[in-house]
DNA sequence: ACTCCTCGGATTGTTGACAATCATACGACT
DNA sequence: AGTCGTATGATTGTCAACAATCCGAGGAGT
């Protein structure tokens, strides 16, 4: 009957706005190294300093932004040990997620959610799109983390797919032109789902690792993820700034 | 020479407050349910209200404290699923961290630090310090992320850590009740210390995973982390608050 | 030409005051 | 008695002004 109306204001002017700077950050409104001018941002929130300031602090925790004090806030940027630790800690959380679902009841009715966005994935592929296409690969990952029904899980992932945007978007020059490895792409998300569907647990966790490896080769090659901790800053130069 | 002499000020004030916030959930002075009155806390910290505010908005985003509008900000209760929820990513995050420990080089010198960790484990037993016991518990897996080096994992591990404090004083009853399992958790401590040494990766993350989901079991029995997804409101409703 | 100093503009950090909302106690009405 | 409406106190949300700090330009001195 009366369902969900429950919420009426409920959230907090700082939730609004960090969302909204997150936003920015992901779309690359406010790319890498950038500084957020206070009295600017204020004005174009139409807010004041004050709850500008508390959702900024909200992003720094979030390691979103880095603040140094008396200077400024500005987006993180990414440095080439980043890509490593991002997709580290991604297979990680995701391999929770994937856990956790293929426990679940609702296995099939997730596969079903990750099927669309693989489908989704194809067709970006075949209207030459490469845009759609990353964000249907990361819809698959969303849909996972989000079946899984865990707050935590869906809050360190949702950090980490901002960040990974961000090395997409510093990497495109090396993304688009390694643009033979779609098939493989679509390809691995297809048998991540054979294998929930199946409830083959041991296959579904072996599939998303080797899946989140193979990401991070074709971002940074030579820093595997099977190749010890914190490579730190390893190979080539690259900014990714 | 002169190292390690660079930052000067460099922590901004919402930092240091947010950090001793999180150290007063910790402890326990600030209890679940707390409501955190912002002029006591902002006279207490001889500081205004402005940057109190922001300080919380970090942990807000941290997910130690749920922020209701107009009505204030409140220490999170944990609810009986959230002990499935937290150990479960502790068990991702830690599992990551193992990974890339395992694989580095410094293994020997981190395996020296975890058994300083179970011996301080051990001690506090045999003087029937519960507290210290747990502490010491608590500080082996600090320094199994921390000799990770990854930020991320770091993070995400701290704001862990604490919850798992926090689940670990609302249970004290069942846990200190259960105090047979002290030689058995010490053992499963030696036990991946044993494996981290010899560099058997399959083991020691086999040993991490049973470690974490003995823990879960000791305080939530029933609540397995091999149980499906998102158990929810499971069994009795013990008020953990 | 180079370095150092100084000064001015701009930005961040902090504060106290004001507006809006909530919670509680009290009283009127059915 | 019970319920609704109202007023009051306290708390949160927001703002604009003030203080402190940083950054760059310009000039004096070597």
């Amino acid at each position: 009957m009366l369902a969900d109306i429950e919420p009426v204001n409920r959230e907090s002017t700082a939730a609004i706005i960090a969302r909204q700077l997150r936003d920015a950050i992901t779309t690359g409104s406010l790319p890498p190294g950038t500084q957020l001018g206070e009295t600017e941002l204020a004005s174009r929130f139409q807010v004041s300093r004050g709850p500008l300031r508390e959702a900024m602090q909200r992003l720094v925790s979030e390691g979103l932004l880095r603040s140094e004090r008396h200077r400024g806030l500005f987006v993180i940027d990414l440095e080439p040990g980043d890509v490593y630790d991002i997709y580290s800690a991604r297979s990680a959380v995701e391999r929770a997620a994937a856990t956790r679902v293929v426990r679940s009841d609702d296995r099939d009715q997730v596969a079903e959610l990750l099927d669309d966005a693989v489908q989704a994935m194809a067709d970006a592929d075949q209207q030459d799109d490469p845009t759609a296409l990353t964000e249907a690969d990361l819809r698959f990952h969303e849909a996972l983390i989000e079946a899984s029904g865990s707050r935590r899980l869906a809050r360190m992932a949702r950090t980490l797919l901002i960040e990974t945007r961000m090395c997409l978007s510093a990497l495109q020059h090396t993304y688009s032109k390694n643009y033979q490895g779609v098939d493989e792409r679509v390809t691995e998300h297809n048998k991540i789902i054979e294998a929930l569907r199946a409830g083959d647990e041991a296959s579904l966790l072996a599939l998303l690792e080797a899946h989140m490896d193979d990401a991070v080769q074709r971002l940074a090659p030579g820093n595997s993820l099977h190749s010890g901790a914190a490579p730190g800053l390893t190979r080539d130069g690259v900014d990714l700034a």
